[in-house]
This record gives C-alpha cells, structure tokens and sequence, in this order.
DNA sequence: TAATCTCAGTTAACGGTGTTAATTGACTGA
DNA sequence: TCAGTCAATTAACACCGTTAACTGAGATTA
C-alpha cells in the first residue's frame, strides 16, 4: 500500500529532477550540450531510465519550454492583480518579459529554439503559449477595444519589438553593456505602450 | 606547370561546393541534419577532406554566416545607389532584409544561430557584420545627424524591430499566412522610419 | 519450500556525429 | 629501381539518441 503512494511521489521527483537537471547543463554549458546519457549520469540512473519519463528528448524540450510559458502566464497573471491601469499592465508585462529572458537565459532559448536549442515539435498551437498569447491580448483590448484581427496585429507587434530586442541584446551583450540595452528596452516598451493610446 | 594552375582553381569550387552542398541541406532537411559526412558524400569525397578546406565544422559555419552578411552588405550599397532620399533608403533597406530572409532562412538561421544551426564562434567582432552595422548607422545617420551614440540606439532599435518581426513571423507562419506578417512589417518599418523625423 | 512471475534497472547494441591518426597507392625525381 | 611526396582513404575515438535484450531481487503461487 505506502509502495502504491510512495512510488508515484518518487516518480514526480525524478521527473523533476531529469527537467532540473536538464535546464542546469544548459545553463552551465549551451544546450549543444545537454545529453540523455549526462542528464542520467546526474540523477544517478542509466539512460534508458529517461525514456520512462519522457518519450524523446524533443519531448523533454518541450516540456521545459511549457513549463517556461507557463511561468510567464502566472507572471502576466500575478501583474493583472497588482495593476489596474491597462498602460502600466502592458508596460509591466514587458518588463517581466525582459527579466524573464535575463534570470533563465537557457529556458528562454528553449522556448524559441535559439543558441543551438532545438525542439522540433511546433510551439505554436501548444497551449501554454496560447495562454501566453491570449492573456496579452485580453491585455491589449481593455485599452484599446478594437477587431480581434487589429488586436492581433498588434500583440504581433509587441511581441516581435519586445522578442528582437531581448534576443539582439543577448547576441551583443559582449560590447553594448546590457544595462544599457535594458534601458532601451525600457524606453522603447514605454513607447510603444503609450504609442497605443 | 598546368598542375599548379588547375591545383587552385578545383581547390575553390571544391571548397564553394561544400558552401553550397551545407546551404542545400540545410535548407531541405535543417541544420540539424548538415553533418561532415553527408556533405562529403555530396561532392564526392571522403569526411576528412572538408577538414583541409575548414578547421572546423564551427569554421564553416561561419564562413557561411559572413557569406550572409556579406550579401546583406552589398544589397544594402545597392539601395544607396538606387535612391538618395535617406527615408527611402532605410525603407528599402528594411525591405531587402525581409526578402533576404524570406529567399534564404537557411543562410538567416545561421546568422543569428535559430532553428538548431549554431555556430560558436562570436558573430560580432566580425568584421562583415560590423559593415553592415555602419553602413545601417551612416544611412541613419544621413538623415538623423546626432551623435555616435544616439546613433547607435536607433540602429539598435531598428535592428531589434525588423529582427523580431522576421523571425516571429517565421514561427508563426503556421497559423499567420507569411503575406499578413509581410504587410505588418511593411508598415511597422514605414513607421519606424517616418517616427525618426 | 521451490518454482514462477514481475519489473525496475542495467548492459549492449545500432546507426549516427565531429574529428584525427594511420594507411594506402599512384606519381615524381634521383 | 628506390625513395619520397602527397592526395585521398580507411579506421578509430569518444560521443550522441534510441531501443532490445538481459539481469537480479522481491512477490506470488503451487
């Protein structure tokens, strides 16, 4: 009976434990070099233990990016509840946005297959992007009350000056200062933000 | 005698022919699928011979990301041949930027690492990029004259707006038809160049 | 008790990768 | 004829994702 309950508890922990494991070689070393056999090697299993949790690697990926969309709807979420302004919700949104890709680098190349990431299955139609999608937009509508064709033109918008801007910032880090680079950020999210109205 | 002339000549169409077979592969089957091996046996030779032509597959990868960047500089010179009005001039640029990467993604993927094509040798410091980076900034610059700095950001944020556009519209592109992104992005660069006014 | 079953976890294997060392074999000059 | 040169090859190393075959300990049953 406890083997029933405790099995499935050291199952989710394992699990967990691939996903960590997986995201800290990244983190440490570009996902060029997360590997199943070194992901076992650190929880202190054979290879072919993965394949218990996760069907391929492209489903591990896919996994972590869901869990990164994920993290950033409960964060676009968590900004709905503190403000009420629809310009300071937007303009807080891309601030989480930035840090976001700035605190976990590694999950944020995941999510869009840069830096030599690569998950093949289509992020599109997964529905934690979606969510992702459909907040901003709900976002994006209580300010400016338009065709849901409009809105989406300019969530596209937002989200492509907000996604160039964090990945251009990333590739020049090593001679424009990403301070300074945050400071555009700013400058130019503001913009756009009040640029709506 | 005729050996040494014929010596050099083959030496470069091999060496453009492993150019050209690691674009085709690319562009058919990924980046992820471009392999040494798979190259070799396209032109006809055995895997070590690409290594007398490039150190390294890193090396070649390179090469064909300079190659982009290269072709990026002369259509840039092109436009300020073509028009002298400096508004037009950074439109049209924005232009050529979308066709490239819409003509060629395998060669846009390596230049900014996306879809699996990585390449670890730093892309700027060089030298090819950094021409298209000044002959962006002198057309800004042409029509905007502040300082080197203030430059710098406009490039900046342009760099960021057409970058972000491309490469979200290439993963949205199944579930946004690519014409849509394209009349975005025409008018969201016809903007950005009117707003430097 | 002895035999069987179950099953978590392993090793071994397949075909692939980037890369390099050792080797072939044809042609050159002495 | 012998040695040297040199383009090109094969073989090898240490990896990779993935799967089949196998081990061995504990539970179940006759």
């Amino acid at each position: 009976m406890e083997i029933i309950e405790r099995k499935p508890r050291n199952r989710e922990q394992t699990r967990s434990g691939i996903l960590k494991t997986a995201k800290a070689i990244a983190r440490r070393e570009g996902w060029q070099a997360v590997s199943i056999r070194k992901i076992a090697d650190a929880i202190e299993y054979s290879a072919p233990i993965v394949y218990e949790y996760f069907d391929s690697k492209d489903v591990l990926l896919d996994e972590i990016r869901n869990e990164g969309f994920r993290h950033l709807y409960q964060e676009y979420d968590r900004i709905l509840t503190l403000y009420r302004d629809p310009e300071k919700r937007l303009f807080e949104i891309s601030l989480v946005q930035w840090e976001f890709a700035r605190q976990q680098p590694e999950i944020y190349q995941v999510m869009y297959n840069l830096d030599g990431a690569l998950c093949s299955l289509p992020v599109h139609q997964s529905e934690s992007m979606q969510a992702v999608s459909r907040i901003v937009c709900k976002t994006i509508f209580s300010f400016i009350p338009k065709a849901e064709e409009s809105i989406r033109r300019l969530y596209f918008q937002w989200w492509s000056v907000s996604h160039g801007m964090i990945t251009l910032a990333m590739l020049l880090k090593n001679e424009q200062p990403i301070e300074q680079s945050e400071q555009v950020y700013r400058e130019t999210m503001r913009r756009f933000v009040r640029d709506l109205r």
